[in-house]
DNA sequence: ACGCTCAACTGGCACGCGTAAGTGAATCGA
DNA sequence: TCGATTCACTTACGCGTGCCAGTTGAGCGT
């Protein structure tokens, strides 16, 4: 099914399917041949190929999701879900690439299918981000910063999550700990939301947080629970990078006998199903990630259509979901 | 860059560059000329147009994932990175699409990317199918059954998984009960794997599994719990779907009061890490996914070279992490 | 009756690639 | 010395589009 054979069974030429198809302003076709085109475009059930488009227009309609080596977990995996339907609304074709562990070069991917767009979760080098333009990708953005250094500024910014965290604890606690994820992968993000507990910390006059890296095992997470109950000041309440590392802090207070929030409030991030389910229920922090989605979306259309778009993060509202645990 | 440029380069036309670039045999070229295109081609960085081999060919080096609208969790993003590794190995592009919630015709997607072959999570309909075939599609595969019906043998088994647990807990229990998810669209995973169980209790002389339907929070999961230990005769063991369903079991025999193993014993899947941290750490049943990857990986591109694939599942070992719920 | 305008189309090129068919020079057997 | 063969290439086509630059013919003013 090519547009040939629709221009045949409309008896008008190649030309005029296209320009009806793709709705070409300034072409003066009467309503009536619109109609036959649409007719027999409907009736073959004709697609135009991608990769003839592709090759003509030098781009297709498909925004490339990258994504780090990071576990994809409960809210990574709903954040593509909304991604696929943000821009599906905006007729764009959103697909995610894992990237390989024996990381291929990042160019065989986008080259193998000229996406409109990149989107990836971690920046990578400008080098890269200069091929991509000049590969005819137009748009490239990251939604967060890079292990290697902080070109851009993040399109999401996860302090604001540390900065709720730590405040909702500093009402009755007065010396704060971080539970710090065990996968080097995360500082990217890890980063950035300690940042947010220590300057909230440093507005309220409170000593620095006692951070800790906490293993997702109750044995190794007890460890960590003994360095901050024995510190001095006594740590009473903690913020983790998420709600399995926070899991692991309430494992390890149960390993030694003791209970959140009485010997120590642990605070997490996600609302992942088993956070409402723990002993106690879990504390937590979510995010909104449809409006995430939806805000990336728009941002990757608007600058696909020529227009300039804000250098600051989208808008992301926090939720607190107030449990048991803090 | 194109190969025309590459040619000019090296002094030689652009069919020669095609020629030793695609290492096409039964073309006399001698080393000194293919070692001068190599060398254009380096120096300038060349990467073939993708969408001009794929209008060309017909096809491009993208296997495409199929998601259902099932949440992303654990398992399934990691079956999706070793997924991404298997499809690197052989030099295909894995990129997945999370079929969006108003579904866009599934059509537009795979003519949006003309992909080489198509792995979908669950069966879709023979038109569609049928549909990928016409448009040049070589592979068309499905992991799991569809709601509607089950047209073709899944790729990967999930029987097994409910009999390994209902094995398991066959010795000391008499009276087993099923923990069915509130997703409806889980059916197709929940189905077979509760199929798995009874087969276990009717071989075993033991009664048909108790199966009720668990939410994911405690107040709700509670309510089943009471249903299985007032049933008669009284349930002793549950096969949870997987290990979210199986925490929200802890937590309604916690909101009673109760404990497993003693009141009821639990046994989940998936190994997620809350597994491991909850009270009590929860009995698992773990798949291989990454031999499921790699058996995938192999059908489809075995299938893409030509050979016939074998109809039956992949090879997929199962491991049962003993703990202590069950 | 003649030029002019303008609506309504159409012919044809280029995008970058794979590859079938062709070509000129070198080599070879008789 | 001459046709035949082999080598090492090159020329040229078409994949399906988008879109520029025409072309046709009807309507209109003079």
């Amino acid at each position: 099914m090519t547009s040939a054979d629709v221009a045949r069974e409309a008896g008008v030429s190649r030309a005029t399917v296209s320009y009806v198809l793709n709705g070409v302003p300034h072409q003066k076709i009467p309503e009536t041949t619109r109609q036959r085109v649409w007719d027999a475009a409907a009736r073959l059930g004709y697609a135009p190929s991608a990769a003839a488009r592709a090759l003509r227009t030098g781009r297709s309609e498909i925004v490339l999701g990258l994504l780090p080596d990071w576990p994809i977990e409960h809210v990574l995996g709903r954040l593509i879900q909304q991604l696929t339907n943000a821009f599906a609304e905006a007729g764009l074709t959103f697909v995610v690439h894992s990237s390989a562990h024996p990381a291929r070069p990042l160019r065989d991917i986008w080259k193998a299918m000229t996406p409109a767009a990149v989107l990836a979760l971690q920046d990578f080098d400008d080098v890269e981000a200069e091929a991509m333009r000049a590969a005819g990708i137009e748009v490239v953005m990251a939604m967060h910063g890079s292990p290697g250094g902080e070109p851009r500024p993040p399109l999401v910014s996860e302090q604001p999550i540390g900065a709720l965290q730590a405040r909702h604890l500093a009402a009755p606690h007065r010396r704060l700990g971080y539970a710090y994820p065990d996968l080097p992968g995360l500082d990217v993000l890890a980063g950035p939301r300690l940042e947010g507990v220590r300057a909230v910390c440093a507005d309220l006059g409170m000593p620095e947080p006692d951070v800790r890296t906490v293993p997702l095992d109750a044995a190794g997470a007890a460890e960590a629970v003994k360095g901050w109950l024995g510190a001095d000041p006594p740590v009473t309440g903690i913020c983790a990078f998420n709600d399995n590392v926070a899991l692991a802090v309430l494992a390890g207070l149960s390993h030694l006998g003791l209970r959140a929030p009485r010997d120590l409030a642990v605070i997490g991030v996600d609302d992942i199903p088993g956070a409402s389910l723990a002993q106690p229920p879990l504390t937590t922090v979510v995010r909104d990630t449809d409006a995430i989605a939806r805000g990336l979306a728009r941002r990757v259309v608007d600058s696909l259509g020529g227009k300039e778009t804000p250098a600051e993060p989208v808008r992301d509202d926090l939720l607190l979901r107030f449990r048991e645990s803090a």
